[in-house]
DNA sequence: AGGCTGATTTTCT
DNA sequence: GAAAATCAGCCTG
């Protein structure tokens, strides 16, 4: 798709819930989005919130590129960019496509437990810090919106203390493979 | 079902 | 030196 820049270019709030239902794949594995967060520059739990630095630099680059961290040491997150100093992070995704190589990346079987958390889904999808700031229209990626309207619905964001009550966590209603389960709206 | 812990990089105090 | 946009393993009840 060639609108991703300005699908993208808008506030992480205005996006995330949008692309819940939109397709992703690396390498030809992926599967449907069903789980994403909002981050902002005026956001305390953001990483853009104190400026860019060395780490955060793809958050201040063009819109509908990808903001890859590590997170804890270990793990891997991956986030589209949005506008100056917006992302939205990729927490879950519905296993679609390339499920087996998804089962040996991650040494296991239950499709519960291939793509259900940012961490996770990173080691499923084969992301690390080399596609940080890369286009998301390019290879290795595709992201394609979902075309019809899908049922959304919100709660708060998940492991963080900062505006930990801002209701910017989106999900796929009736998903059974989000990180953790959303209230009821 | 729910809580604690270790693994370990980047940033900030 | 501590905290962090996490996960898995092991514990308790």
């Amino acid at each position: 798709m060639q609108n991703i820049y300005r699908f993208c270019d808008r506030t992480a709030l205005r996006v995330a819930p949008e692309l819940i239902g939109a397709s992703l794949k690396v390498q030809g594995v992926g599967g449907i989005i069903v789980e994403t967060e909002a981050y902002a520059p005026d956001d305390p739990a953001s990483h853009s919130f104190n400026g860019s630095t060395p780490r955060n630099a793809a958050m201040f680059g063009p819109p509908g590129h990808v903001y890859i961290y590590r997170s804890y040491g270990i793990h891997w997150c991956f986030n589209i960019v949005c506008a100056v100093g917006h992302a939205v992070l990729v927490r879950a995704i519905e296993p679609r496509w390339g499920t087996d190589a998804m089962r040996v990346r991650r040494g296991r079987s239950d499709i519960r437990q291939l793509c259900s958390g940012p961490g996770k889904l990173c080691q499923a999808l084969d992301i690390d810090k080399t596609l940080d700031g890369k286009p998301l229209g390019e290879e290795p990626f595709e992201l394609v919106p979902a075309d019809e309207n899908v049922a959304v619905i919100s709660d708060r964001r998940v492991g963080i203390t900062k505006a930990a009550d801002y209701p910017w966590r989106f999900g796929l209603a009736g998903s059974a493979v989000l990180s953790k389960p959303f209230a009821r709206r």
